[in-house]
DNA sequence: GTCTATAGCTGGATAGAC
DNA sequence: GTCTATCCAGCTATAGAC
């Protein structure tokens, strides 16, 4: 607790960081599953044995890589949403554009989380945990949308939220299958996203 | 063009096939990525050296399949399409589903022909070559329903064909990354796959 | 916390005998 | 066409000096 302690953390802290994003980085070039840790040790002036002071496996990277860009992509979403108001409507489009947008500019953390690209990689329930409470906020968007008159109630049900996300995915599919490592800046999504959003909407507007 | 001559190359199609279709499952266990030749050449009882009479590298393997893929995804559909008569938009919600209904069947293909699970891994023009097919004539599909006054004639324009594709992308995309290597026979992508058509047909149908 | 050294393994691919 | 033998490269991970 005192003050040189914390100046140490502050520095491991940052190391950590920097390992972090040379794996992304990495992982852009080589695809998610083509990340070495000698590749990782290399970009940060490292030896390869030395990273083992900071993650235990190369498990143990992805599943920091993992909780990270989770706990990121939530983050965007929240504050998307947050930032509109008390309308859950206009929350829940916010949130879903803030959502693939996010996806869009981390294309290598979005196939860590959407797809499972690295055999043997499972994310542990910590790691998962922002994705799991994301969705449990998702789908009480659209239970109060329900009660405040701004969708009708089948859009509660199972099947409407297993539509709802399933038209986000494939946007996000899109991108991806086109655009796997983050290349040229396409306004494709964009193009697509009010469409898909407005399609969706049509089914279940009062 | 003798005898000899066929039953020898018969045999060595048999070969092929048989190396093919070992990959497939060995990628099934460890992942599209996770494949190796070593592994290959053990389930079919040879030693690696020899793949290389049939294949001349393990990226020349990825490639024949992805070729294999691609031609029968392709052909699935286009079996599903003209068994339905003549009716294009009934041909096209049959395609739609025997494409899903496929790569959900056989999800290691699916990964190798949606996503790019394997760093490096380019498919060669041949190999996707049906793919391409498949899409002009879904393009064509559409235009036809449209002049038959079965869609609106927004229904053939590009940024419906890409909403198109778009819903069905989410389908396949939602059925692979909760059973990325085909577990369970789950009836959730039935569930889900036409309430999607649905949703899209009501906003082209006239 | 970082290093050297190294174990220990697996992989893709080639040469050349049979 | 299949094999043995081998090359060479790369990797994860550990032991132990500093």
């Amino acid at each position: 607790m005192d003050v040189l302690k914390d100046r140490r953390q502050l520095r491991r802290q940052a190391t950590i960081e920097e390992i972090l994003a040379a794996a992304v980085k990495l992982m852009a070039r080589d695809g998610v599953a083509g990340m070495s840790l000698s590749g990782v040790a290399r970009a940060v002036g490292m030896k390869p044995p030395s990273l083992y002071e900071y993650f235990p496996s190369k498990m143990a990277l992805y599943d920091a890589l993992f909780a990270q860009g989770s706990a990121e992509l939530a983050a965007a979403v929240r504050a998307a949403g947050y930032s509109t108001g008390t309308d859950p409507l206009t929350a829940l489009l916010a949130g879903a554009r803030a959502y693939v947008g996010w996806l869009v500019r981390h294309p290598v953390s979005a196939q860590l989380l959407v797809w499972r690209p690295v055999p043997g990689f499972e994310p542990s329930p910590q790691a998962f945990a922002p994705s799991v409470d994301l969705m449990a906020e998702t789908r009480a968007l659209l239970v109060l949308a329900v009660e405040r008159g701004r969708l009708l109630p089948a859009a509660a049900t199972d099947d409407a939220v297993l539509l709802f996300t399933s038209v986000i995915a494939g946007v996000v599919s899109q991108q991806l299958a086109n655009e796997p490592l983050g290349g040229a800046e396409s306004g494709r999504y964009t193009r697509l996203m009010d469409p898909a959003m407005a399609m969706w909407l049509a089914q279940y507007t009062p």
